[in-house]
DNA sequence: ACCCCTTAACGTATTTGTTACACAATGCCA
DNA sequence: TGGCATTGTGTAACAAATACGTTAAGGGGT
């Protein structure tokens, strides 16, 4: 069939209220470290037809907002986070995936230093859930789960977004376990150090780690400077 | 500020209205690779605003189907292709994107063999453009289109999608070409080869180029089946 | 004070991958 | 038959990834 002029949004004016309702929200796959496991943090579900299962944190969009902002606005009311890592994933839009009706959901994913803001959350239908224990959830919201970790493990070997999910200072072992927990491989240890000390990432923050039960490592926190500077040499090669 | 048990998309009944008006749609970004040249498949603008400029092909999203029908629809419709290479790649919701008011969309990247159609497009304002030579575009499509040709960049350095640009038997040459158009870099054409060799991704087709000035080169196609295979040692490793 | 436990800090040899580089052979065309 | 454009091929130097074991530090218990 060959293709015709016919209307086309960008060419021709629209009716901005098409004949069929629905609605556009945005749902927030936000990711902690926490005790050594990777964690999302979920709210129980009311509606009917999933009452007491586990939902992402979301909410419709707003007349005057972008979908940048509707979502930074989810996080800040549920975590009091101000400043977090936050970036657009996915959008989905199964004809049936919401009960009520024809929504569509931008899902974001975010990264939190989950001590930064634990005290924060007073709302008490919130918990933190071991990502690898999630089996089930409502409407879409697994699909949407592992959508954005497979995006984050994408991501992690990438660019340095890891460091979002520790505190400012962390030891090399706090970092090489998360990358293990999220990638879900182990790494040869004195590799891992020489590998990350030659990106020039880290700095030495001359300080020890305190209160474990074992001998004491240094603590190191991201050297966001040295990135910014090294990103421009882009580097371009064929991993597959 | 703590966070609240304030009401939430996820767990509360909505209104499926909400009290504004808007609409939703794709929009895909068609890249072909013609004449040795990266080009993007437009439509001229008979919006009053974006008048004599090129857009997209986009189209409303239909009641009754999801995102990525409603792609394929587009592309269907318009090219006569319906079997391409066909991703979502972000979703752009800038409050005044869109003249007639306020417009979400979500954009498609689709890698299509630009001699296999280019005979069905009988639209006359459509037209192939070269990707570098776009400066400007009707809304906010030139910012769709950087964030495609970006994403496809990274794509192809992680994934075989590239061939989805070539004919079905293709010549080394114009595989390195492909890539060094989309990367913008220049490739030793031994190591090129030697490396795509060892991929094992490649058919020898026992064939030579035809019609070519110089010495003709054999054809390859691309080796889909080794690829499905090797894609499950799923590699881990850190390039930043 | 001492011992035990746990983990830190460290270096080298081997293998693997990446880069740089030059020349003869093929087919077309005039 | 010579000239032009481009194919096809190998190797050495260098860089990066991997595999691997020993000594040292601090905490906790006795």
């Amino acid at each position: 069939m060959p293709a015709l002029a016919k209307p086309n949004i960008n060419t021709t004016p629209i009716e901005l209220m098409p004949d069929f309702q629905f609605a556009l929200s945005v749902d927030c796959v936000i990711l902690g470290y926490d005790e050594g496991v990777l964690k999302v943090l979920l709210i129980e579900s009311d509606l009917p037809a999933y009452k007491g299962q586990w939902s992402l944190l979301g909410d419709l969009l707003g007349p005057e907002e972008d979908l940048d902002s509707a979502s930074y606005r989810v996080l800040k009311e549920r975590t009091g986070l101000t400043d977090m890592f936050l970036e657009q994933v996915k959008t989905f839009g199964a004809v049936d995936r919401h009960p009520a009706g024809r929504v569509i959901t931008v899902a974001y994913l975010a990264l939190v230093n989950v001590k930064d803001h634990q005290l924060k959350i007073t709302d008490n239908a919130l918990h933190w859930h071991a990502v690898s224990d999630i089996k089930t959830m409502a409407f879409d919201h697994k699909l949407i789960l592992d959508t954005c970790v497979a995006a984050l493990q994408r991501k992690i070997q990438e660019e340095p977004v890891i460091f979002n999910l520790l505190e400012e200072k962390f030891s090399l072992r706090d970092l090489q376990h998360v990358f293990e927990q999220i990638l879900g491989v182990e790494f040869d240890r004195r590799n891992f150090r020489k590998k990350l000390f030659t990106t020039g990432l880290l700095t030495d923050e001359n300080e020890m780690e305190k209160q474990v039960r074992h001998r004491p490592g240094k603590l190191y926190s991201f050297n966001r400077k040295a990135y910014e500077q090294m990103k421009r040499k882009t580097f371009v090669g064929l991993q597959f």
